[in-house]
DNA sequence: ACCTGAACACCGTTCAAGT
DNA sequence: ACCTGAACACCGTTCAAGT
């Protein structure tokens, strides 16, 4: 046992490092990873740290900011080594884009901040330079690749935050099943459509249906062409 | 004035209709046009229905669920009349999936609350089926038509939840713009491709954007085989 | 400049108890 | 079966006052 009335604590265990924005986000990183986004809330983490959730707004502006700063440094974890890779520029496009996916199925509730906030720091700006890069490689026209790669960023990241609702609770689970049950069930006399593609409808894993997008959405941005009408 | 006493109120103005689930959609569908989707709380509309919230949940399985389900009520608004107008199949798919858009952007949180729980009742279905039936007019096969139908309502679905989120507040709106800002001051050096493209990058309406998006995605799916691999 | 206590104005959801 | 009061366990954000 340490004796007692030491100064310890005091000296060694600084029991308030001074806040900074580099702190907060990374508190907020290992806690999002201990307890779920949903637990990383401006007055939790200001628990987390010791102080005031008043005190966090001298930092960060709200807490879709706070999410979008977490997902940005969650965003160093993407591979984007297939930029540089031999092959074909389609294939390693799929390989970043899967990547990417990757993450946020990992962190499946950042997938749904990030399409309210996006995030403006290096890593996702290297993502989309990547991006833009293979589709130079490939040929595709500037204004195509400018806007594709929005269009590619958008569905996986939809996709995942979609997942990753079902993933979260079972409601939202129980709603997806709903939704399978009416497109079996569904009259086909009022919707013909629906009853001859029943299967096809409901039919893979959202992974290779995000492959199929990758693939079909590489495919139009090169094809299609930026009209003005 | 009444004279006082009477029993008008009593019989009248019955305080308390019974609970119904279409009355609480009913009601919750007016408090959104009131006062926006934010207020639509279980705990607000068990206040306008004259209840407690814990009387809700007989209906109503969670908040999301509810949200859901004023959707599905404005997605009557969807004009699907050009799925038997004559014309290019690929216009008058745009037109419908415009219309869908619009209906989104005049209520855009609803968007982002589409994104997680999606409806599933005869409006979203007849959707569906107008989508299917104009990608079978243009010889889609099945199989594409079944998954493409994904895509395109999520793309225009996630379009109108970003869009949402910044014309909600001014902090989204600012996150864009760090965004924009963040894209067009990027050192050439280490995005080079970004630099190349900067303007590009943010050019467009929403609206111009999705168009296109629309047209590159109907295209990607047209001729993207879905290969077992 | 930075930090904070305290307050304002809310939430979703559950559950035992009533009718 | 349906409805409810009351409680549990939280929220985001602001602002005047301190250091």
């Amino acid at each position: 046992m340490a004796p007692r009335n030491a100064p310890r604590s005091r000296r060694e265990r600084p029991a308030k490092p001074a806040l900074t924005y580099d702190g907060i986000v990374a508190t907020a990183v290992r806690l999002m990873k201990d307890e779920g986004l949903r637990r990383v809330t401006m007055r939790r983490l200001a628990q987390e740290l010791d102080t005031g959730p008043a005190s966090l707004y001298v930092y960060v502006a709200n807490t879709a900011e706070l999410h979008a700063a977490i997902l940005e440094e969650l965003l160093g974890a993407v591979d984007l080594t297939p930029v540089a890779a031999p092959g074909d520029w389609r294939d390693r496009l799929a390989g970043v884009l899967g990547s990417y996916t990757e993450v946020l199925f990992q962190h499946p509730d950042l997938a749904h901040s990030a399409l309210v906030a996006r995030p403006s720091g290096p890593n996702y700006l290297a993502l989309v330079e990547a991006v833009l890069a293979l589709l130079h490689e490939g040929g595709v026209p500037d204004g195509q690749a400018a806007w594709g790669v929005d269009v590619l960023l958008q569905v996986a990241t939809a996709t995942a935050a979609e997942q990753s609702a079902r993933d979260r609770d079972a409601a939202a689970e129980d709603e997806h099943l709903a939704l399978v049950a009416a497109l079996r069930a569904v009259p086909a006399e009022t919707y013909p459509r629906i009853a001859a593609l029943a299967g096809d409808l409901v039919s893979g894993t959202p992974e290779q249906r995000l492959a199929w997008t990758f693939r079909a959405v590489i495919n139009g941005a090169r094809t299609t062409a930026r009209t003005t009408d």
